[in-house]
DNA sequence: CAACAATATTGAAACGTTTCAATTCATCGT
DNA sequence: ACGATGAATTGAAACGTTTCAATATTGTTG
């Protein structure tokens, strides 16, 4: 019960401290007879062997760190899941902060990391400066950007092409017949908004369209349903016949908005794009079509590669970049 | 870069280790001038206290762990989220591990967390032996059941009373005038699942019903779907006209079959009461009615229980459990 | 200015493991 | 029966902090 260190267990089976280490890490070679006595000794005293101690000797931890914007966010939870099955292939373990979108909090979690020695440190930034995050990793914690590029900052990262997003969400509103989209999302201030809402301009624009904006201060399904309830209060003649939505809670919140306040049916009058494909955009009532991006894979891939990188002697920085891929379904016309 | 101890900043600023231990610490009594030179060394040399060095002299490590059934379940993530918030107002930070139903994979996690020496271990254990969380709590790790009673095993536990909630669904079906309720759900090995059940089956035959059950093998959106086309395939006078399902996830999937695959109307031809009102259960086309519990409030009730247990002297266990809160919407006829 | 109190700083001993060179022990070939 | 060989075991030195008694430095007061 109380403190039960190596040493009682060695005195108790009659052995060394140092026999007591091999046989705990399986691994040398203990005559048989040995190791049954010390693994009784273990279970008698109800030994548990001290992490510190064996970290700080052996200088390893055997644990990544990964700090995210927003654990309910269901993408975040299949990058998290990812994240976890290639720690769990490679023998690690996965330590997860939530930032809650709170750069002091992030912060925490990244000095709390360091101060850990995780092998490495995976982190979703809330905000724009991430000198913090290139000065931790001067310091010897190697880092990895997830869902967000290093643009100028000495940092790996692992990302899906917004951008490329975008312009495909606003190809295939334009390829089903409408003429006046419309962009849902916010804040600017998020990369990922801004180049969903860059690459979809773009392609408005080689239409010859303008694509206005209804700005939203969350990617939440409340932010979705009030920018759905202004929209489909605008006369005929303005109110868009399609809309992109920056992420697919805000698309099930438009949704909603439509099918609550008007007779507008979903996808002739008013035809919806997500983005990210969660699982519940397959579960709305008019199933969402979304673009959507691998998020375990992007998990999986962004340990992997802070591992590899972390194995190689050249210190590279890789920027490793996903595309995403449209899924159709019934919120849109076919084609 | 390489390793930079508290050795390297003390010759740095010319005083002994000591000292900067005092000035990294902030706490005690120290010159502001020697503090400077101190914190001017550190940021030279790129210092980052080693948490294990320091874990091990102190034998705090000032963090909680907490194992889940699965973090990507809504009601699991604003369990950990109370969790979270409870330890960051005590000043700890809190490990989550996710076993995915996966006994194997709980067991490691929680070797892993004694191994850490955390101060609390909160469990919301998959299988039916607590065995080893009794053998690891007798070691000198506080555990901590989260949703799951303690019957017969020596642990504390929060819970939520399934069985109330049950009877709660089931007698605001009957309320409604409904004659033929039905209970989606299963595995029964889960004991949310089976007194659920048990205080749904109480109420019926108060009232002389019977409580037929369609059974799934997990709590997901799918399962229910799956559900729901069984059941609306069933003849006008055989089919259930209210069902109980065991948690959101199944009532929204059963929700979608019965909207996509009948004509039947909710709640008119055919009620729907779900369990544990997640933040989607508001967002579906027909507002669910589901039997609330106190998510966050189940995790920040574990975290404080289990320092306050610690804190105290005696070494009793607590059980505290709290009761479900029924939310009417428009899947079920008011009143 | 001496004596004392209060405040700053130091030094060194743990904490519990891993690791590796050194030592003991048993076995085998000749 | 005797080294030689290899396997099993031991001992002790780190790892980098915290902590606390001891010491040094200042400031205050009669």
């Amino acid at each position: 019960m109380a403190k039960v260190s190596m040493r009682e267990v060695a005195d108790r089976a009659g052995v060394s401290v140092g026999t007591v280490s091999h046989v705990v890490n399986g691994s040398s070679r203990v005559a048989a007879s040995t190791a049954r006595k010390v693994n009784e000794a273990i279970d008698e005293l109800g030994f548990v062997r001290n992490a510190a101690a064996r970290q700080l000797r052996s200088g390893h931890s055997s644990s990544l760190g990964l700090v995210v914007l927003d654990t309910s966010n269901p993408f975040f939870a299949s990058v998290a899941h990812g994240a976890r099955q290639a720690c769990d292939e490679a023998g690690l373990s996965l330590l997860i902060g939530d930032s809650g979108t709170d750069e002091v909090r992030e912060s925490k979690y990244v000095d709390l990391f360091a101060e850990q020695r995780v092998n490495g440190l995976l982190v979703t930034p809330t905000g724009s400066d991430l000198s913090q995050l290139e000065s931790v990793a001067g310091r010897g914690t190697p880092v990895m950007l997830v869902d967000r590029a290093s643009r100028g900052y000495a940092l790996s990262s692992v990302t899906v092409d917004n951008v490329a997003g975008g312009r495909m969400a606003l190809d295939h509103i334009l390829a089903g017949g409408c003429t006046r989209p419309a962009f849902i999302g916010g804040p600017q201030s998020l990369p990922q908004v801004a180049d969903r809402l860059l690459g979809a301009r773009g392609r408005a624009e080689e239409s010859g369209l303008e694509l206005p904006v209804f700005g939203t201060e969350e990617l939440t399904i409340l932010a979705g349903r009030n920018a759905g309830e202004k929209v489909v209060a605008l006369p005929d003649g303005e109110r868009p016949d399609a809309v992109f939505c920056a992420n697919d809670l805000l698309a099930v919140g438009f949704m909603q908005a439509v099918l609550m306040f008007s007779d507008l049916r979903i996808p002739d009058d008013i035809a919806i794009v997500g983005y990210d494909d969660i699982d519940y955009a397959f579960s709305t009532i008019v199933p969402l079509t979304s673009v959507r991006q691998p998020a375990e894979l992007l998990g999986r891939t962004a340990v992997e590669t802070l591992l590899q990188e972390n194995a190689s002697v050249s210190h590279e920085h890789h920027d490793r970049e996903f595309t995403p891929e449209l899924v159709v379904r019934g919120s849109t016309r076919p084609i």
